[in-house]
DNA sequence: TACATACAC
DNA sequence: TATGGTGTATGTA
């Protein structure tokens, strides 16, 4: 019925849990997923138990928008003092000599479950199960089938994709987990090979990793895209070559994001996915340009309850804004968040 | 210390 | 039929 529009109980609520758009996912019927998540979810225990954690969240936030609201102007004046004074700091010591990379593997378990049968490719399949999927690959995705969702759900979407598509009915193919520990064993070799790049790498998870690749680019006398196409290229040609599969055209693929520090690498390595790279140059305005339209949930650390808070406290929905709503900000939350907020609003 | 919440993969 | 398992960080009693 056309009453949930407006917060706390309807399926717009719901929706953001798989609505958000991932790589090869951009010509997806959201509208369509959407109702389909609702409609096979809205019976379920874990339904409800999604809503009454969005009721909780929604009180606080009724809370602190009530404390933000009674803030005086005196309080807010002497907020805005102190934010403005870190902030000064904090662009001033910003540092933009170094480069970094973040390495992301393109639908990692998928990947290696088409090397080993290269037929999966062309049928829509994910890696878990009925209950769970980890994975899906990127003809699944065109379906509106993507990771973390439930197994029964992503198979009606395939059996009856949305009819303002083209995309025939199609039978969802289960690949069990029962190959994680090989998963892990090219995650180790991925990850040995990117050493060659920074020897202190920070690995994030099993298909990812952070690399400072200042030296390198020193040393070789490179360009941020001669990197990026270099460690493509080599984690592809080595993938290739230890999963030994029966046509071995071509490896694994990943995504890159170049920037000046590991925050916007990541974010970074999204854009161009899947088999691609964005570089952001290391220059203050390029970069407060970047962030100033960024949605926040994209940023590592701003999940769902963050963004919600953001949004119906402060109508935040970009970093940009973070800085603008400083004064509000500063005078309501813990310094260790607001802080690390001012951050995330001058792309440091 | 122990438990709870948020977040990520 | 059916919505994971694990690790990290931070906050709170």
């Amino acid at each position: 019925d056309g009453k949930d529009g407006v917060q706390g109980h309807g399926k717009c609520d719901y929706e953001t849990v798989f609505t958000n758009a991932k790589a090869g996912m951009d010509n997806v019927d959201k509208d369509y997923v959407r109702d389909m998540v609702y409609e096979m979810s809205k019976n379920s225990k874990f339904f409800v138990n999604e809503q009454q954690k969005n009721q909780q969240s929604d009180e606080r936030n009724k809370r602190l928008k009530a404390r933000v609201e009674a803030l005086t102007q005196a309080e807010l004046n002497s907020a805005c003092q102190i934010a403005d004074r870190f902030i000064d700091s904090e662009d001033d010591g910003r540092d933009l000599s170094r480069t970094f990379v973040h390495v992301d593997m393109d639908a990692f378990f998928a990947g290696i479950e088409i090397l080993k049968n290269p037929d999966l490719a062309n049928v829509p399949f994910g890696t878990g199960s009925l209950a769970m999927l980890s994975t899906a690959n990127y003809e699944a995705r065109k379906y509106g089938v993507r990771s973390a969702m439930p197994g029964f759900i992503a198979k009606e979407l395939c059996r009856k994709p949305s009819p303002r598509s083209n995309l025939k009915p199609a039978e969802l193919l289960f690949v069990g987990n029962y190959r994680h520990g090989e998963y892990s064993h090219v995650s180790k070799q991925i990850m040995k090979v990117l050493e060659g790049f920074d020897p202190h790498i920070k690995r994030a998870g099993i298909d990812e990793a952070y690399l400072d690749v200042t030296d390198y680019m020193k040393k070789h006398d490179m360009t941020p895209t001669q990197v990026a196409d270099k460690i493509r290229s080599t984690v592809e040609n080595t993938t290739v070559t230890f999963l030994q599969h029966p046509t071995p055209a071509a490896g694994l693929t990943c995504s890159c994001g170049v920037a000046p520090n590991r925050r916007l690498a990541k974010i970074c390595s999204d854009i161009r996915k899947p088999n691609g790279h964005y570089i952001l140059p290391p220059s203050r305005d390029a970069i407060l340009h970047f962030v100033s339209t960024l949605p926040i949930r994209k940023v590592n650390g701003i999940g769902r309850v963050s963004e919600r808070m953001l949004q119906h406290v402060y109508g935040v929905t970009q970093c940009g804004q973070l800085l603008e709503h400083r004064a509000a900000i500063c005078a309501s939350l813990r310094p260790l968040t607001w802080k690390w907020l001012m951050g995330v609003g001058l792309g440091l």
